[in-house]
RNA sequence: GCGCCUGUAGCUCAGCAGGACAGAGCAACUGACUUCUAAUCAGUGGGUCGGGGGUUCGAAUCCUCCCAGGCGCGCCA
């Protein structure tokens, strides 16, 4: 259904121009099927009455077939009701060729780039990352349906402090466990999972380490142990929760291969390096940034923001049209040196976008529980995926924009399992296949010539509807970069077709009427499957 | 002190590019399983959209001030 175009051309007749034609489905039934407030907008442009452009426009509009009527209402609605032929149409459309009429080409093939998690290689996972591998997950499956070419990817924080910290806490534990007095370090990482490690490593290395230091080939050896071993658990863990990246990419890589210091002297040719107080400072204020920032400290060493600089280089190098950054919003005052990066760099900075995932608060029975990485005192991202479940979790955490605050309650998202909105989804999926079960069992085929002008019933027009809308939804979604629509458009479909089932039968009926309906049931099941392979929830069979 | 995010029904949250009378789920209360799965359905009640100004034909949505909560403001990552 191209309804937009036929509005677009109505539009260009009246000598007119609008950047976007604007359509919403009225909550009230007398306002038809469909609306759009477009003529209220053109009123200021053309310096009319709204009413008058809306009947001009209405009476253009009235010749074209999908239109039963075109209704002007209001200050200046233009309102349209529907043909059931073009929704039957439309139907047909659908069964025939349900990624053609679900997906859009809006990317025209651009390569976006997103990027998320990306969480030190130093713990396990914490349902915050959750949340972040949830919305990146998700965004990249819309944006992938959408004419993309995406590329997921983790970035690996695999150099500096933080996992020589994690490889100095091994060391301490690992001493430990061969019983020599070790001092543990004063910001190391004291959770069990440390220990756990030590004894790994202890069973590969034996005790050769015994009298070491924590320096040179044993330092490098403890640090590459610990980070291996993290990532494998982050993997393990992403992958019980259903989300898997195209590409990883090491930090330190960037150092080894040298990149760092190829961006960096680019950087410096371009005048945008300079050495203060035994410092390099990149010029972060000519960009939009409060203040200049450090590249390499004056004991030589790089700062984080060094590799981030030269990791977001090598990323539009790699020939991205796009980049998306996901990140925790504790990061948030990081965007703007970020974003300056880019602009140094010589390009918009719009080729970055940075999309900032609110904080979790985890409460178990309405209590806050009390986390800190430092202790190792935290509920990890597996630890819910098994205790909640996965596809639960995933659509809680879909179920709002990624800017607003969570509150995770464990007890509340364990309890109300049975009526918890990911199964009211799932369900509606698992009730149409039984239906599909039972039809082979009465020896009903599905498909063939149906007339699909059996469906006669306001609900199944309802339905139709809602399916014919989803496009609607997915453009939205797309250049709102907003996943969470897609699970609020499954809950509406699901929420039509659950009273659906409850008061018409499909199966039994005289068999065009059967047909017809399996049709409909086909169609709802296809839109399902799309809209929460999209979100990374599994489709059950039956329940 | 400065910056970012948030404030909508008892609770958790939607509200799509400013549009018609503000929505959903949960919780509460009434009802519906010899019929394709009751993880479902039908119905009832529930709101000064944090507050004040402003822009507009029209504001939950945009601007501004105030209040409340969260998060940031390192030669940490």
């Amino acid at each position: 259904m191209d309804i937009r175009g036929y509005i677009e051309r109505a539009v260009r007749e009246l000598g007119a121009e609008v950047p976007f034609v604007e359509l919403e489905v009225p909550r009230v039934a007398e306002h038809g099927d469909l609306s759009t407030p477009v003529a209220m907008v053109l009123a200021g442009r053309l310096r009319r009455p709204p009413r008058e452009i809306a009947e001009e426009m209405a009476s253009m509009l009235r010749a074209e077939s999908p239109f039963e009527r075109v209704d002007v209402a209001g200050p200046g609605f233009i309102n349209f009701t529907f043909r059931r032929g073009f929704l039957y149409e439309g139907l047909r459309n659908l069964l025939g060729d349900p990624a053609r009429c679900l997906r859009r080409d809006l990317g025209g093939g651009q390569k976006v780039q997103v990027e998320f998690v990306s969480a030190n290689p130093t713990g396990p996972l914490h349902l915050g990352h959750g949340r972040g591998a949830a919305v990146g997950a998700a965004l990249s499956n819309l944006l992938a349906r959408a004419g993309y070419e995406v590329e997921r990817e983790f970035y690996i924080n695999d150099a500096g402090r933080q996992v020589r910290l994690l490889g100095e806490s091994i060391f301490a534990r690992y001493k430990e466990l061969l019983g020599v007095a070790c001092r543990f370090p004063e910001e190391g990482y004291r959770g069990g999972y440390v220990v756990e490690i030590a004894r790994q490593l202890l069973g590969e290395a034996g005790d050769r380490f015994r009298d070491a230091g924590f320096e040179g080939e044993a330092a490098e050896y403890f640090v590459r142990f610990g980070v291996g071993r993290m990532l494998g658990v982050m993997k393990e863990d992403l992958g019980g929760f259903g989300v898997e990246f195209d590409r990883w990419q090491s930090e330190k890589a960037l150092y080894d291969e040298g990149l760092v210091r190829r961006c960096l002297d680019e950087l410096r040719e371009k005048g945008m390096l300079y050495e203060r107080e035994g410092a390099l400072w990149f010029r972060a204020t000519e960009f939009g940034d409060d203040k200049d920032r450090v590249v390499i400290k004056s004991d030589g060493s790089h700062t984080y923001f060094a590799s981030d600089i030269a990791y977001h280089w090598y990323k539009i190098q790699r020939g991205f049209d796009e980049l998306i950054d996901v990140w925790g919003a504790d990061h948030h005052g990081y965007v703007p040196r970020i974003k300056a990066v880019i602009r140094a760099l010589g390009h918009p900075e719009e080729r970055l976008s940075v999309l900032l995932v609110q904080i979790v608060t985890l409460l178990r029975g309405g209590k806050p529980v009390q986390m800190s990485k430092r202790s190792g005192e935290f509920v990890t991202l597996r630890e819910v995926t098994e205790e909640v479940g996965a596809d639960t979790t995933k659509f809680i955490f879909l179920t709002r924009s990624h800017d607003s605050h969570l509150e995770f309650d464990i007890e509340t998202a364990k309890k109300e399992s049975s009526e918890n909105p990911v199964y009211y989804v799932q369900y509606a999926y698992a009730r149409i296949n039984s239906i599909f079960r039972k039809a082979r069992q009465q020896g009903v085929e599905p498909g063939g010539a149906v007339d699909l002008g059996c469906l006669k019933e306001e609900a199944e027009a309802g339905l139709i509807k809602k399916l014919l809308f989803y496009p609607l939804m997915f453009e939205g979604a797309v250049r709102a970069r907003e996943p969470h629509r897609v699970t609020f458009y499954l809950q509406e479909l699901a929420g039509l077709f659950h009273p659906y089932y409850n008061t018409h039968r499909v199966l039994g009926l005289d068999p065009s009427l059967t047909l017809a309906r399996l049709a409909l049931c086909e169609a709802v099941k296809r839109v399902l499957e799309e809209g929460l392979s999209i979100l990374g929830v599994t489709l059950p069979e039956r329940m």
